[in-house]
DNA sequence: TTGTAGGCGTTATCAG
DNA sequence: CTGATAACGCCTACAA
């Protein structure tokens, strides 16, 4: 079934069909009715490929991330296919793993496939080393990219990210002034977006007359439970009285280890996550947590992508101010000291 | 840059050109040797559309699940994703909600862009009314669907799905023979799976001789805080000693209702999960719950699909057992009846 | 308002 | 082994 039979049971030219299909041109009301009826009666649908194929599009975004099963990213995802389904696009999914020979192929892949342009969620996707980041701008040249939570420049490059460094500034500051000494940032990588945070951190303990050995930060390349078997060991050599996470998992696995060392939270021990995802809603005392407005990064991730599509001009990035979001693992001091932050987003470019 | 421009400047026809492409046919050392490279030189890319076109596929498949952010549906849909390309299927992402019309519309918006397939994925996609899975069958005439935790019969259609009877079953035949004796099941919907697990739960009670005021069922549709509010509401009119859930979710709830209450997790209220998804490791006590074998349903699901779109006569259904996984809100004699449940996969189609 | 015809870039079927 | 050519199904000037 095809764009010719319909014509032929209407008794007119494919033209005319196909500008009913498009409601472009002019159509006589008659004939327009005559078409749809046998369309609907046929059950007839354009094939897409074959429109494609002449249009040079079939309305396709590609999304990239490490691991769909990841909380965070899981959000993500959700928000952008739903978002770019409202704006007529289809959604084309693709779980890279954090192999940077896997993630070139997969983003070439996509680009062979002729998606109008990509989506790379999650700040593992920018690389300390520039050459490393080579690939996106590579991509860039063919078809829009977008980074969500993520921060590079280039041609074609637009990214929706929070300001990490600042939220780790305002978290470590505010530790620190509330009465905390001995503070520990728990981190899980050297991406873009990971060094931004612990600058705010080291910064933030800087700013505040801290020496080196005042204050302390550590790698721990882990999920809940190497997370927490780290602190164990750690705690050997030395005690802390607040953790700060770049993650939420590392939290949890923080709030594991107190549990294990018999520390009260948070009056031992306080627990800052990140990202404000679902699973520090499960863990009693509830994670206190960074919001690191994910629906809002995703929604301008969106809004910059469907105008760059349009050949709109846009600004290159949106940044929005993270909130801190004290709960049952700081204690209510860090809690109130956030009133005067009621600043919410910064970006030049809201939804 | 397309197949001409390339055929031109090798000085060979395009034939010969889409033959070294497809390594299709006999094509002399020499003239693939000079293809192979000007194609590496050039970066040339053969038009997915233009080829999609031709062979009538873009080997996509696509993936339909209620919300991607759900922690169960994530890692369903990060495992199926993975899977596909494994097989060099694209994964079309489809988030409905659980509006039977919307997920009706976006059935025929995938079919009508030519995806080799389809995946539904989660329990809510039969409905217990015939007539409303009607469109998943009329699907199914053009394209084969997997269910990923459905059963539904009919032409073209598989199933790949734990036996949910069986584990509501055993376990609250357990849980009975163990010593409770004030049993909950608490479930969120009646789709086919929530019929199977609640027969299962009401059977195993009925088995062992209660009457229908000795044990009890209830339809809450929440989140964990919603849970956790309508079992304090229930708690004033009946005690419970054990609940099961139809979620893991709906398992944390009632860990924090029985924390609100001063309720002692196991000792007091035993709770029992379902799904096995991260949030349980994140409570305190972890959760116990029941493993529905995502991992080996996907799997199956894969398999049953690709083999289908390869022609080939496969089983309409892949049925597994799930596994009761004790862990800190059950006790140590509910974890020890299970040493005899040895049994794993009873399916006849195993990765 | 409607029809004709060319083009989109492949694949595949024939001849040679 | 290689080349010419007909599909594949749609969109869209340009003509009528």
């Amino acid at each position: 079934m095809n764009i010719y039979d319909i014509s032929r049971r209407a008794g007119v030219s494919i033209a005319t069909v196909s500008r009913v299909l498009n409601g472009s041109g002019k159509v006589s009301a008659a004939t327009r009715q005559k078409i749809l009826a046998i369309i609907e009666e046929t059950g007839y649908t354009p094939n897409a490929f074959a429109r494609g194929l002449g249009l040079n599009t079939m309305h396709t975004v590609g999304i990239l991330c490490a691991d769909s099963s990841d909380s965070f990213l899981a959000t993500a995802i959700y928000l952008l296919e739903q978002g770019l389904r409202s704006h007529g696009y289809d959604s084309l999914l693709c779980c890279t793993g954090y192999d940077h020979q896997v993630r070139q192929k997969y983003l070439d892949l996509l680009i062979s496939k002729r998606v109008d342009g990509v989506i790379l969620v999650g700040s593992n996707y920018v690389e300390a080393k520039p050459e490393l980041n080579q690939y996106i701008l590579d991509a860039a040249r063919e078809i829009p990219v977008v980074l969500v939570n993520g921060y590079l420049e280039g041609p074609q490059v637009y990214c929706a990210l929070c300001d990490d460094y600042e939220a780790l500034h305002l978290a470590a500051t505010r530790f620190l002034t509330q009465g905390r000494k001995r503070l520990l940032y728990l981190y899980r990588s050297l991406s873009y977006s990971g060094r931004r945070k612990l600058a705010g951190f080291t910064d933030a303990c800087q700013d505040l007359g801290l020496s080196q050995e005042q204050f302390h930060s550590a790698c721990c390349n882990g999920s809940i439970y190497e997370t927490r078997d780290y602190l164990k060991a750690l705690w050997e050599q030395r005690t802390f009285d607040a953790i700060l996470t770049s993650d939420d998992e590392m939290a949890i696995g923080a709030l594991k280890f107190a549990r294990a060392q018999g520390l009260s939270v948070p009056k031992d021990l306080s627990i800052l996550g990140y990202n404000n995802s679902k699973l520090g809603l499960c863990c009693d005392p509830e994670l206190s947590t960074i919001d690191n407005q994910l629906a809002f990064s995703c929604t301008s991730a969106i809004s910059l992508l469907v105008k760059a599509l349009a050949k709109e001009l846009v600004p290159a990035r949106t940044i929005l101010s993270a909130q801190i979001l004290p709960r049952g693992t700081t204690d209510s001091a860090f809690a109130q000291a956030g009133e005067t932050n009621k600043e919410y987003a910064k970006g030049e470019c809201m939804p």
